[in-house]
DNA sequence: CTGAAAGCGCTTACAG
DNA sequence: CTGAAAGCGCTTACAG
């Protein structure tokens, strides 16, 4: 492959001219300027982007650390993170964590290694000493829809307390009160989150969460299957379920058909985030839907502003409910506004970090 | 961040000495070990992998160029490709085509830039120059699912033409005669295959594939629906639709709907890809179901194998019917084995390229 | 406007 | 077993 060194030889100047082509510096006769660009286009000419990262010590690059690939809404979140990066002139490394922090880890390190200049991460867990390390070391990190507290990180992340408010006012106007939630790790922030807003939710009407209507599943399907069947097996189940992510909701999905029992005739079914599908499934799932692509797009902007060396703000951005059938609502009428509960939505913050 | 030179002058030895222990390089001494191992520690130092890629002009890093991030089916991909090559030592950089040839090739240029080691592509076109010169220029490459016909680069893909056969004779036992598909862009080989797959497997059945039953789609939703909705206004509609991806199913599904129409009873449907929320839409999706994990394993392998010097052989792997309710079966009825089209299925081919 | 030279952080023959 | 030195492909003060 043609270096610097050939495309001089080429054009017979230095390999300090060429670069300043290469680089549209100004000082540079319009002559050099053509034969430097005559010698590039016969060459085939690249730059080493390996070499120039070493010598300027940037990379123009931007590792994402997410949990799981296999979740439609880390997905769309990673094409909203491309999609702004590339516009602001940068690449960026995906890296799957699988909700495993040894598999954050090792993302994380190994993008470290690549001297990536920012790091967007969703922390599969509360904290690994080398995700403290590296945001105490001064790298450049954003959070995005999960965080580590007391860490000086800028997040961007949606706030769901207002959606599930909405949601309990839903499914208590439909008369439910025996109300079960499959929680997410308690490690992360919204696996916490979540059950805590549910639980205050219920709260405001009188009702209770008891500790046998808390599952704990890790936000994957094989644990939304899991916690529901220990849900369906109990002596008295739960009459709908809230799974605090998509995923663990497929799981639902199958426990529920494999006991032949369907939703919401038998047991109703909410989700956290809401992806295309939950319209076509029988019945349609009445979920949490995130601005995913906005988040995407606010934590690169706020990424590529530390690495730029500007502030770089937090973000937190409302999510909605999205009412269908699968908890039972009359399945003639149109989806009605729902009633809001009790308290006032927090207002959405945007808040310097 | 501490560099080799830090570690050496900690060490009290020369940066050579403290390389070859990081390398394990044998002609070591046990004290040197010690030492240098010790100051690494105590600086935390990790080596520059920049620096030792311009030096050692390899990277570790392979390039994943896919389709489409936001169809599952390439996700899971992703991830059997990710996990495979990090067995092996590899790094992977996902780049996203979104379907579209001019950031494919953007994609590809910044990964040559960067020096990946090896290439795997899952073409969106017939091929831009800038592939072909890759491919010409010896770039370890891998083409993955789709692949460009007259370039000599291994292809590892799955053959759905038994399955589509298959398809056929179960939609013809159901009494179906009006076929349609929603084909993919006729750039790529997937697009072309499945709707000649299909044709073929009427003509063994003395049905026609009329012009007016081939829907142009590119492998997205919104056009699976458009095509649909076209599908839809005819003066005969067909009986079922085929999707050759599973978006395309879902915009499918959305176009049904929104004519107030039901699956099965107002019209069939069948996918090519088969995807967790087939199982639970309404109705389940009768679908075609690809080895994907198995395919992106092999794919990391071969290209590994031509990175490293090896031959690297293309394989072929068979995708398989999985028959559900949505082309209108006997909803009681378990599924039942599907009668054997009029010609034996292609094996499976191994062959090396 | 242009070029010679230093240097980014590594690895690796070459001597000893 | 160890070290001094060259060199990977660039960029960028420093002179002129």
């Amino acid at each position: 492959m043609a270096s610097i060194k050939d495309v001089a030889a080429a054009a017979g100047l230095s390999v300090a001219t060429v670069s300043r082509v290469l680089n549209d510096h100004p000082s540079v006769s319009a002559d050099a300027r053509t034969r430097v660009l005559a010698a590039v286009e016969t060459l085939g000419y690249r730059p080493n982007a390996v070499a120039r990262s070493l010598r300027t010590d940037q990379t123009r690059t931007l590792g994402l650390v997410i949990s799981d690939v296999l979740n439609p809404y880390f997905t769309a979140l990673a094409r909203s993170v491309e999609e702004e990066a590339r516009s602001l002139g940068y690449s960026v490394i995906i890296g799957n964590a699988d909700e495993r922090p040894d598999l954050q880890d090792h993302h994380v390190r190994t993008l470290l290694d690549r001297r990536i200049d920012g790091l967007l991460v969703s922390p599969t867990d509360g904290g690994s000493p080398l995700m403290l390390d590296a945001a105490r070391a001064g790298t450049p990190m954003v959070f995005v829809d999960r965080w580590i507290p007391g860490v000086d990180v800028p997040v961007v992340r949606s706030d769901g307390r207002a959606a599930v408010r909405d949601l309990v006012a839903h499914l208590h106007g439909l008369g439910h009160r025996r109300l079960a939630i499959i929680a997410g790790p308690a490690a992360t922030t919204t696996g916490r989150e979540r059950v805590e807003a549910f639980r205050e939710a219920l709260g405001a009407y009188g009702l209770d969460l008891p500790a046998g209507y808390v599952g704990q599943g890790d936000f994957q399907t094989e644990s939304g299957r899991r916690v529901t069947e220990g849900f369906l097996a109990l002596p008295e189940p739960p009459e709908v379920v809230f799974a605090a992510d998509n995923l663990m909701a497929l799981g639902a999905l199958d426990a529920i058909r494999a006991r032949g029992m369907r939703v919401p005739d038998d047991i109703g079914l909410a989700a956290f985030d809401d992806i295309p599908w939950f319209v076509h499934t029988d019945p349609p799932v009445t979920a949490i839907s995130q601005p995913t692509g906005e988040l995407g797009r606010a934590a690169v902007r706020a990424l590529v502003d530390r690495v730029e060396g500007r502030a770089g703000a937090s973000v937190t951005l409302p999510a909605r409910l999205v009412v269908r059938r699968s908890c039972g609502e009359n399945p003639g009428a149109p989806a009605s506004p729902v009633p809001r509960p009790p308290e006032p939505p927090s207002p959405v913050r945007r808040s310097t970090s």
